[in-house]
DNA sequence: ATAATTTAGTTAAACGTTTAAACAAAGGAA
DNA sequence: TTCCTTTGTTTAAACGTTTAACTAAATTAT
């Protein structure tokens, strides 16, 4: 049979008022005799508090929803991690859960969430829309984004990397180092990650004297996938490059495997730059010169917002939301040459 | 003011039990029409039930802990997704925490899903030790095993890999192609996972008639960091080989890169071989052939164990563990190329 | 000596459900 | 008509905590 604070109280011959401040440290008017007392009692019967009956009264469950589109993605553990970590600190635990980019799913998970009292929820939205919004509209806890930006009631932290810049960074690195054509294979442009970088890359473009020439740059999906097949539809339309620069380091990996597939050299005969420096990119052949996203910061700060938005919310002050901009760094490895 | 059971009964004008028993599908004896009626306020009102008021009574509260050492390890969010989307079909959640191989972590973590009345827990062991089965003794919840293995109590299933045969199955591979002296980079041998795969090695090289030099036997851990180090001082010691065969993919990784870095070709000088097959393994350079893992399947199979324990435990039947063992298989790819 | 304050607790309601047991009304059997 | 079933619903206890409000005893102040 389990053994309740009830038990306990009886056991050590006090009410269970006191057992309960005892094991939360409220226990400034316990005197130390009845207190080691009871903990002896509790020692003795290895108990447990049940935290569920806990939250009942307390309306806190010390559990914080985190949805990421696919745990599987490289780019996503270490948020995960950081979040994890930063949870654990705190006393906080996580339940996570993958979306598929699918709003059905968000939207279950959301609910779920609800039903399971999570005191908050993190989430890296799949895509901008109505519906994300109207749904966010809906859920009572407080929500941090992380990542992909968007505007809705309920939202009251995020935590954002300043893809504009990151991109813009990338192209002017690209130019210094003798790129003349540079082409883009950009992830979804529905997402705003991706339509960031775009304005970036033009920008950059524009700053550092090159032109920009429509036919190199494609729009596909954050995948290994789509840099092979970006590839193929840059060389079948004979497009006029010298360099590539990807939406994210796995289009930047198989953009290079389809470019060896076709005897096409890298860095030698085409120069290739990433952006977000997975953990495979430094063991790639050749290496991946990229953009690199602070991605544990990411999950860390953003739950330590949350748990901050937590904390300032008894006194039900500020309703702004609080905004966390990540700062990028270029790192160089071997997929780019300086050209003379 | 969050709306409860209660408001939902009052406005539809019955008792709260009617109402719990149409949202829980248990209402076999409601007449059409006040279902109906209630349903209707239920909407109006967007009434979502409280889960925790529910697990208190119930005492099932539809969460299952996963404790894995590191997400950000890519041997596990495959495991990670296997076990969340089997979770998701049935409806339950999972809490998620790494433990970093650490039995104060893998013990604090225990507790916090005690306290959260998990009803489960999922966990990949660091290592085999005492303090881990006296610790596994003490947690209420039925406790599933994943990839490492142990006997203890309350330990109620198993999802196992046959290691000694992904083993002596590469091992054998790598004779039928032509190399001779084959060495190993061994994970850390407190691990059931490394010492079963030694075995297998061992085995294999007498059933091949190769011979087995302990010089070239080295004992690491499961990083990229000890594959280089472990060529460094195979290399030092001018040990005498034709091919390594690596405790995972990750030490594969490690050895390619420092065999690299000494100007020795792969797989022209040395074969490698690796196992897991982790998602970057098909991406370096050369990619690795390697003995793959049902990762996902692992995870997946995990949480049906689970959920099925779950299901008859309230029939209060078998004590015995159930065991599941998956199936290796080797993949190949171009870090082995037949020798003539 | 009496009143005021401090100390060390206790009491009991509340949190939001589920569910076994009870019950009233209606229909059917005798 | 009376009794038995069936149908549809209600009553109320239980789950295991937390905490505001109260109290009794001890100490200090006047």
């Amino acid at each position: 049979m389990k053994i309740t604070i009830k038990e306990i109280a009886k056991e050590a011959g006090v009410s269970t008022a006191t057992v309960s401040m005892i094991v939360n440290n409220k226990d400034k008017r316990i005197s130390e005799a009845t207190r080691k007392r009871v903990l002896d009692v509790i020692k003795k019967y290895n108990y447990v508090p049940n935290a569920v009956a806990g939250s009942l009264v307390t309306q806190k469950t010390h559990i914080i929803g985190l949805i990421l589109p696919d745990i599987t993605n490289p780019f996503f553990p270490g948020i995960a991690r950081g979040a994890e970590d930063k949870a654990h600190e705190s006393g906080y635990s996580i339940i996570f859960s993958n979306s598929d980019g699918k709003h059905e799913l968000e939207e279950k998970h959301i609910e779920t969430l609800t039903k399971k009292m999570a005191d908050g929820i993190i989430i890296v939205l799949s895509s901008e829309n109505e519906h994300m919004s109207e749904l966010l509209k809906k859920c009572k806890v407080p929500v941090v984004l992380i990542d992909r930006d968007l505007s809705s009631v309920n939202i009251r932290g995020k935590v954002l990397v300043d893809n504009f810049k990151g991109s813009y960074d990338a192209v002017t690195y690209l130019s210094k180092n003798g790129y003349k054509k540079i082409a883009y294979l950009s992830g979804p442009l529905n997402t705003k990650t991706a339509s960031e970088r775009l304005k970036g890359y033009k920008q950059a473009l524009i700053d550092n004297k090159l032109i920009y020439d429509p036919k190199t740059v494609k729009c596909g999906e954050y995948k290994i996938e789509w840099g092979q097949m970006g590839v193929d539809s840059l060389l079948a339309e004979k497009a006029d490059f010298d360099s590539i620069f990807c939406g994210n380091d796995l289009i930047a990996v198989g953009a290079m495997k389809q470019l060896k597939n076709h005897k096409i050299r890298v860095p030698e005969d085409i120069g290739i730059m990433g952006y977000d420096d997975i953990y495979m990119s430094s063991y790639v052949e050749p290496s991946l010169t990229t953009v690199k996203q602070p991605i544990y910061q990411m999950g860390y700060k953003a739950m330590e917002l949350m748990l901050n938005i937590l904390k300032s919310s008894n006194k039900e002050t500020s309703q702004e939301i609080k905004t966390i901009i990540l700062d990028t760094e270029i790192v160089e490895r071997n997929s780019i040459k300086r050209k003379v």
